[in-house]
DNA sequence: TATATAGTGGACCAGTCGTTCCAAAAACAC
DNA sequence: GTGTTTTTGGAACGACTGGTCCACTATATA
């Protein structure tokens, strides 16, 4: 049939994918897109037919491989706050790690647990230059200012975490008769918890985690049962 | 001593401010600033150096007519609960008021009280084009990424939002003892609140209003005697 | 091996970017 | 009025933008 393809697609999606999550769309040019993919421009418009038919690509890989497996814990995890927790400590790990630690650059594909298992992490010491947030919400105050794809792609992204939200918590509280606007209420808020600290990454990784650190403590709230030093 | 300048100085900044606010910063081009301001290249650069130098004086502008009057009700407000229920109401209330609506452009500098007195206000129907949220918060998925003083900017901003909430809340429970950490913790949440609200503004402006209306009744739990429809 | 098919690299495109420069115009001091 | 200083408008700059095109290469089939 011809000559084969020499380049890993998802290789080259998931470059694209750091290069986009970290300067945002605009801010990417073709020529970074090279370097970085190691691919010529007329490979990657043969692949992906425009600068933002490879951003989309990029953001569909984003949903699969970090996205969604964060918010797995909180669909599949444990049916008590512990689920919550765990994806709250989650989310402050990678908002403390730094972009630009060793091999942090590829394998930030949330394949790695809540807990920071991983050697040689640099615990404490957050200072330096910040991550790189989440790629949806850095898209929501760019992109998404006047093209109403990207606008959707964000608003879904966000409905999406407020329902693995709500289902946690609906999980965690099955016992108790909870009304269903306040578990809405504390689905929105855990919500606006978790989009502050990706947007905060970037500019204050350590209020950042502090963030997160004050949500986990309100979960706590709501179910005392857990919060006392399981 | 030679040629008086033609143009008022605070109209240009403000209309640049409000293409920035809309736009962001990159993708705001000189072009768009001469249509906007009715100067030439020649005149803008003269006055401000550059783009980054025209760019600096809107944030500064900004921060001087919509962010500090905004705030003021939490320094000088009312020393109960309602200083913060007026502050979110009027995020609120700014978060649905579409941008191309009459008028609207050039008077969104915070004069106007926690009140839609305005006339005609389109009440109920928030669909149709986003509003332009916050420029910091715009700037801090953007341009913070890798421009340290925008990033110094933006955070000077969150501490100075903390600040004002930490004010309103201690001026708010004066006759209780508040352990600090308590307060800290309540002032970061609400601004978690404010951040994301502002984020989610240009996404989905009915979210971000259900995300400040929760905002306000985690207020009014914490000061129950004034929730009792006043 | 011959041929067809498809991936690859680099030159090249028109357009736009932010910036600079210069001459004309205008207003102050004299 | 003249001289001086500063603003103003527009032309022009080189660099870069995303995108296109085509010759070349490599593989698979026949």
């Amino acid at each position: 049939m011809g000559r084969i393809q020499a380049f890993d697609t998802v290789a080259v999606v998931q470059a694209a994918r750091d290069l986009f999550w970290d300067k945002g769309y605009e801010a990417t040019s073709l020529a970074d897109l090279e370097a970085a993919t190691g691919l010529a421009r007329s490979s990657l418009y043969h692949a992906f037919g425009s600068k933002r038919g490879l951003f989309d690509a990029a953001v569909a890989d984003y949903l699969d491989t970090v996205i969604r497996p964060r918010l797995q814990v909180l669909l599949t995890g444990a049916t008590d706050a512990s689920a919550l927790l765990a994806y709250l400590d989650g989310l402050r790990l990678a908002v403390q790690r730094r972009p630009d630690a060793s091999g942090a650059s590829d394998d930030a594909d949330g394949s790695d647990g809540p807990d920071g298992s991983r050697g040689s992490n640099n615990s404490g010491d957050s200072r330096g230059s910040p991550t790189r947030g989440c790629l949806l919400i850095n898209c929501a105050a760019g992109l998404a200012a006047h093209d109403d794809p990207a606008r959707e792609v964000v608003d879904g992204y966000r409905a999406e975490l407020v329902a693995a939200l709500k289902h946690a918590l609906l999980s965690a509280g099955a016992g108790q008769p909870f009304q269903p606007t306040l578990v809405d209420e504390r689905a929105r808020t855990l919500a606006s918890f978790t989009m502050s600290a990706m947007l905060l990454a970037r500019v204050n990784p350590d209020e950042s985690a502090a963030l997160l650190e004050t949500a986990s403590g309100l979960v706590r709230s709501w179910m005392p049962e857990v919060g006392s030093t399981a």
